[in-house]
DNA sequence: GAACTGTAGATTGTCAACAATACCCTATAT
DNA sequence: ATATAGGGTATTGTTGACAATCTACAGTTC
């Protein structure tokens, strides 16, 4: 039963997952929005499956914090609220410096190629601020921090920095003006790429702190506690 | 949308995430060895159960990193290597600092009522340190550890500690001599309790480095490497 | 004897049907 | 009019059967 449909094959890689991924890009892009209920069953027929595989995407999903399971009524879309913004990005902190001390504690060697990927990323991302192209901006702002920590080659940084990356754009997205300094957002990311070449270490926590409470205040200070 | 604060959960989740937390456990106490593989067939007779409750909670373990799913062969119990030890340790230093300066960020409040819990796990502990129950021990010190990262009252915080509390009880359970040092494993407990208390910051923050590390050099230190 | 091929067994992956449950809407009584 | 009880409906939760795939072993050939 293979889809004609658009959507990558099975190719040998387990099923769910490649639901999950797709689902969740979708998710953070904002085809599903906060708080909308998702469907096992039509879902699984808009991709040629059943619903055990559509299910088994969706309960990894849950887990992974970005939907929420309400028993026998269903998924729905996570809706964010200013306290999880806090505890998003007070984890990212955690999370980013410890790669960046792992990173410098490497050495040269890993510190280069990293820092050829993100000024690629940088580069890529001036080009989307200079046509103000709001989800690739997201989407390259999250891939240059999921770049970073991806150098430091600690697998068990990666998984979970990759379910903060995604809530991450969800609060972006979700959260009406995304940037408000757009002026200085690659500013900021070359900043923080120069710090980790420089292999300044106490700079570069600095940064990354001041990088993310920034963030919390532009999400937070453009958004009314929404409590239903 | 008040909570009625009196009566807990009803059982959010009744079957998969029961069948998976009775796995865990029985993982983390070394009931299933690593690399043994895990049937799903057997396991639903064993629990009265159809596979399909059985293989949502076998994709949550995997996705929580200590199960390992190979496709078409099954599921196996995650096989630590020296590797693996230093990435457990090196995220739990990460998200216990950020726990306790989250705490300290909290108020005096919030850490008289961690510093009771984890005074009384402490006590705990020096009974089952006298009697050399190790499998107690190992309990009762990850029990330290995530009630002192629960106290941040961070979600995110605490859902990832909680897989890497599991995996620290593999680790303990798998390499062979557990506790070497247990002598001081209940003052260096204790240190870590009156520093919260204290409010020392930085000096917490180094005990919990110190405390990790030496918690590497031990279980390394025991384990011939098993590296292909 | 070694290497290759084909078959057998077992286990996971997938599917469609059945059952259970929570919510919504209506009817009824106070 | 409000509150309450009942049925209807939609959705998830569960089940057993079927298909795909991988490993291992045996048989055959050079």
């Amino acid at each position: 039963m293979a889809a004609p449909e658009g959507l990558f094959a099975l190719e040998g890689r387990p099923t769910a997952q490649l639901i999950a991924d797709q689902l969740r890009e979708q998710i953070v892009q904002g085809v599903f929005r906060p708080g909308e209920q998702i469907n096992e069953s039509v879902l699984a027929s808009q991709l040629s499956t059943s619903r055990g595989p559509v299910r088994e995407a969706l309960q990894r999903l849950c887990q992974e914090g970005i939907l929420v399971s309400r028993r026998n009524r269903g998924v729905f879309v996570l809706e964010l609220a200013m306290e999880d913004i806090r505890e998003i990005y007070a984890v990212r902190v955690a999370v980013e410096s410890t790669a960046a001390d792992a990173l410098l504690d490497a050495g040269q060697e890993q510190v280069k190629d990293t820092s050829q990927a993100l000024k690629a990323i940088i580069s890529d991302m001036a080009k989307q601020v200079a046509v103000s192209d709001w989800k690739a901006i997201a989407r390259l702002d999250m891939q240059f921090h999921t770049s970073f920590v991806a150098g430091a080659g600690n697998t068990r940084l990666i998984r979970i920095y990759k379910t903060l990356a995604a809530e991450s754009r969800m609060c972006i997205l979700n959260l009406a003006v995304a940037y408000p300094r757009i002026d200085v957002l690659v500013q900021e990311h070359q900043n923080l790429l120069d710090l980790l070449e420089a292999g300044h270490r106490e700079e570069l926590h600095k940064a990354i702190t001041r990088h993310m409470e920034s963030a919390v205040e532009d999400l937070t200070g453009t958004t009314e506690e929404g409590s239903p």
